[in-house]
DNA sequence: TCAAAAGTGTTATTCCTACACCCATGG
DNA sequence: CCATGGGTGTAGGAATAACACTTTTGA
């Protein structure tokens, strides 16, 4: 994701089948590697991603026709990268919003929405928003990467107070300069943790009190 | 799932890794099947379960050394059967209490214990009970499905109020004898959703009304 | 002094849990 | 008529969305 879009990174087919098209990076998995240790080490590699905040498994698509030949399984993550970094991709590489994909290659369109609907998901009921947005930053700056992940405008005001109740957000005491067009200095926050949680674990049918 | 405890079906290894261990069934992944085509196919021929009510992907295992020789790639899967199905099992096959697992195969008590923590998620955000529970049930024994399944004592009134309040429950107009020591009779109901649907998206951070 | 952007206070609503109370049956 | 189990009404509380209002800046 960067800036006020959602967007997935993908490189251009240099080979025959559906050459030309954009497909997701990825690669076989080696031997002596499972398949996240496989995921980071494409990424490094082929597309110089090397600061994931965030990497989970999405699903395994193995549907025998997906790919022309022999049957490919592959096993698909969701990624996520800081707004604020833009690594250096290869030529062959770029990026593309979610919500316009161009024409991809097998079921890589497919494979994105997934992603897109999981990311959805989980930010409403787990911090997974530390993983969209710099280490530093504004309430504004964070409903702006909120707004664009959801595909819907939230609120300021309420983002940070549900946040806050949380305990996931941490004051720096520092502010950022306002714009060219004046206004009163935004308060810069961090996020508490770093690692993936889940906040709301029971939307009903909640443990009792004692055992919560 | 079966009676007031949370059961997981598994059967003996014959063979040398681990022979004698308790193991989740399952098999090799045919080249003209997909994954879940392939656990169905499975379980329909190795141990008779032939009416599974849901079915869905856990996680990908790959640990290149969770299995003794060359590494095996394993997809889990959680798979629900109704507590009145008490399939014919084979001899070496058997149902285990969750919380008190025997001497398990590789990780396979790993995988299990993913498996219940997804039910257990589920359950509160999804009609997901539909699969756990006959066609035709009272609110006590679904009272006591959830509860056995989330692993703490629910009401049955907030129960009830839940589901009605998401349009799940269908009242039958039948009701059940009641048992030898009296009491009221139990009314009947069903669920009016036979497959999964989301029935509480967004915990917070809820789209606008007009978008809902 | 005005516009713009950020932050705070307050209210109304929704949803849920807990608990008291009423109903129907068998012995 | 009493014990047992099922069902309903209601009150209290927690969390959140919406919105009015205040604060701080640049021009």
């Amino acid at each position: 994701m960067r800036s006020d879009t959602l967007q997935v990174l993908l490189w251009r087919r240099a080979l025959d089948p559906h050459i030309g098209r954009w497909s997701l990076p990825g690669g076989r998995l080696r031997p002596d590697e499972d398949v996240e240790t496989s995921i980071r080490r494409q990424l490094a590699e082929k597309v110089d991603i090397k600061k994931l905040k965030h990497v989970e498994q999405l699903a395994v698509f193995s549907t025998p026709d997906r790919v022309p030949g022999p049957r490919v399984v592959a096993t698909a993550f969701l990624g996520l990268v800081p707004s604020d970094v833009d690594p250096e991709v290869p030529e062959d590489t770029s990026w593309h919003r979610v919500d316009d994909l161009p024409r991809t290659a097998f079921d890589h369109a497919e494979i994105v929405l997934r992603a897109r609907d999981r990311l959805r998901s989980k930010l409403s009921y787990t911090n997974l928003g530390f993983a969209l947005a710099p280490d530093v930053f504004t309430i504004s700056e964070l409903r702006g990467l909120y707004s664009a992940a959801l595909g819907y405008r939230i609120a300021a005001t309420n983002l940070q107070r549900v946040l806050a109740r949380r305990g996931l957000l941490e004051p720096t005491g520092q502010t950022a300069p306002p714009g060219r067009s004046g206004g009163r200095p935004a308060a810069l926050f961090s996020f508490a943790c770093k690692g993936i949680q889940v906040t709301d674990p029971f939307a009903v049918l909640r443990p009792p009190p004692a055992a919560r």
